[in-house]
DNA sequence: ATAGCTGCAAAACCTTTGCAATCAA
DNA sequence: TTGATTGCAAAGGTTTTGCAGCTAT
């Protein structure tokens, strides 16, 4: 990928990266600017490589788990496991959402609700607990589906 | 496995298991006795596997995963994916429950709350999904954790 | 009798790790 | 320079599957 100088999201993914503690490497970029570039929001491990090797990048699989993982310490990604085969990976926008999975389509959709999350916020303080992240999920049937 | 006559769990889970459609078989029944029996909710097929040695039955794993997952569809159990590694399975009570989870303790608690189910269920109306389940996990820490 | 169920071992998956070479700072 | 990072291959952990024998109905 002969990129170009001028590229906003190099420059934006460096300084995420440095901002991230982690060193400026062209497999971290490439990584960045794939889920970043990419129409699909939820990613695996897998399909960021596959696109890696697409776009002429030369980048092991297992340097694709261990960069996701360190973008999920540094909070750039965040882990997710919809249906426990295998993870999916998502950029951290910092909108705290959640996702409406179709059960026909499989297609995943997202959604934030501020009555929801002081909701949750005041029943885990009942319970003791702060509340630091929350994940919900819910499936359902799109209307439109297959 | 010398099983008695007169066991409350085996009529009982004789009829969840036909009512599933599900041959009654002693793995079966063993396998729903210890999820009920069980002090934790939430089981990996490694735990009720290893229960199932402890009290003498002579069960495959491979077969409690078979009969885990067959509960799954027939709607007996919920298989879980809290952060990926092995999924826990849980008792379908019919009570549609959310879940903490302590991130210093890895504790699981459980809640339920009309006024979020209500909000979810509006939520997803109105993005044309009928819903049909939600999954929500709320990760915090708990003030007596650790 | 027979379709369904089981145990075992092997395979399939996803993910992590050891190591020598390479690279960013 | 030098510790961090990488690719490869091998290992790890979880879950599934093929198959011959066993079992509930």
């Amino acid at each position: 990928m002969t990129q170009t100088d001028t590229n906003s999201f190099t420059d934006n993914g460096s300084a995420h990266l440095r901002a991230a503690g982690l060193k400026v490497t062209l497999p971290r970029l490439r990584v960045l600017d794939v889920m970043e570039q990419s129409d699909r929001r939820h990613m695996s491990a897998e399909d960021v490589y596959r696109k890696l090797i697409d776009s002429d990048a030369e980048v092991g699989l297992a340097t694709v788990y261990r960069v996701l993982t360190q973008f999920e310490s540094a909070g750039l990604v965040y882990r997710r496991h919809f249906d426990g085969g295998q993870a999916l990976f998502e950029l951290n926008d910092e909108e705290n959402h959640s996702h409406v999975v179709c059960l026909k389509s499989g297609h995943v959709e997202e959604f934030s609700d501020p009555i929801i999350e002081a909701r949750l916020r005041e029943i885990s303080e009942s319970l003791g607990y702060t509340m630091t992240e929350h994940t919900i999920v819910v499936h359902g049937i799109h209307k439109d589906a297959k």
